[in-house]
DNA sequence: GGGATGTTTCGGTGGCGACCAAAGTGTTTG
DNA sequence: CAAACACTTTGGTCGCCACCGAAACATCCC
């Protein structure tokens, strides 16, 4: 016993594992992310509405007082936000950092088997089109965003991606102002990864702005009490015709 | 009182949730990984190497008996693999989904400010070149990821980036079978995320085959015990002719 | 074979945290 | 102003899980 390597007494042990770490503190997330009624929460949350802390203690299947201390732990570490509005407080998302490493976990957990259900949203209308955090979601913004790169408008960069030279031409002429949006520190363009497609879609500065022209035009409107985006007679053709799509 | 709208006993509650459920069981994986022992565990196979049970528990700073525990339950989980080799029994991640959730969250941890110390390996020689999962990573693998993109040798594409028409060439001609990488399922070539440099690398099959070539052609070898690629003399410059930097 | 080393199982202990009810604070409505 | 509503805080209970020691396998080395 003259060269035991280490000894746990409780609390050495403790010490040490806290001197060793070195990367991020990813426990603590995780931790507050595994509780499955936060777990739940933050799911509600991933559509990208803000909503109050009663609807979320609902989502989640427990007490509005057990909710509220969730929220208060969610929101000091830092993932999500909560603004008061009147005697509501509405809670969204903190960010797309945040959305990010739910939907790699979400991606993870489906792969692995670990899903309680079927894939994404099961209302057709929610798959078709939706709106995801600032821009728009479902199976013809994955096919938008498959057309459009098939056609050489985004290159890879060092962020992710970016609009190629023929891309900033095209959505130039198409009538967005595409420098602004390059000297932001907003990222122009970025593949996100489509939640009931698990295809990509486009997200960034460039993806918002496609869907706030949408609305802008009236070619879609966007329900009030859910994410689902409805297209109006002629909406899908003027879309494609701007965006020259097949 | 008559319109209350949900009633909670403890007992509805909880079924009510459980049927709410449509996404994948995020939080199974999250309370798994927000253990501070596992996650320590984790962070130490981030490195792509297997590691015994014994060094696992050294890392996380438990017994041998609690270790094991752990490891057991992350194994059924489908977060790590493990094989035994005679006496022991080595661990590593089990796909690269894993590891790329865990970057996820690294990556939001440090953003949140809620790392515990410094970013990234310590070590100088780690932070230059070093092996992630089977590709090169580290401060070099990083430019040499941004330069080739700036020579637009990557296109996007809808599986995240791939190689544009004059990359194909350009590999092809510098002695890589393009040809077969893009025939097979794993894709030809991905972003990585740098652990240390918080920026893109090269991985992917193109990203194995290059590190492969770095170590077939004497250029550069692995430290037996580490993921530290330490390149030998004109190693760098030999690399840098195949790719035509600088 | 025996002894050292590595890993797992078992039994029992302790502490952290999720949970709710009830009271407290702030806001809107009548 | 009072009453209803939305949310937060407080206090206390309870269950789960990480943890360890000890013992049981398993494997390698001499």
């Amino acid at each position: 016993m003259a060269t035991k390597v280490f000894v746990f007494d409780g609390r050495e042990g403790k010490a040490q594992a806290d001197a060793m770490k070195e990367g991020p503190d990813i426990s603590r997330l995780s931790a507050l992310i595994g509780d499955p009624a936060r777990a739940n929460m933050l799911s509600a949350l991933m559509a990208g509405k803000a909503l109050t802390a009663g609807e979320l203690a609902y989502e989640a299947g427990v007490s509005a007082a057990t909710a509220s201390g969730h929220l208060r732990q969610m929101a000091e570490a830092g993932l999500i936000e909560g603004v008061s509005q009147g005697r509501h407080r509405y809670f969204r998302l903190a960010d797309e950092h945040v959305q990010r490493a739910l939907e790699a976990l979400m991606s993870l957990a489906a792969q692995k088997g670990h899903l309680r259900s079927r894939t994404g949203p099961r209302d057709p209308a929610l798959r078709a089109a939706r709106v995801c955090y600032d821009h728009l979601a479902g199976a013809q913004a994955v096919e938008i965003y498959e057309v459009l790169t098939a056609r050489g408008l985004f290159a890879a960069s060092s962020q992710g991606i970016a609009l190629s030279t023929p891309g900033r031409a095209f959505f130039a002429q198409a009538g967005f102002d595409v420098a602004a949006m390059e000297r932001a520190r907003r990222p122009t363009c970025r593949a996100c990864l489509d939640w009931s497609e698990r295809r990509y879609h486009l997200a960034g500065s460039l993806g918002a702005a496609l869907l706030q022209r949408v609305l802008d035009e009236g070619w879609a409107i966007r329900a009030p009490d859910s994410r689902v985006v409805t297209f109006r007679e002629g909406g899908q053709g003027a879309l494609a015709a701007l965006l020259q799509l097949g």
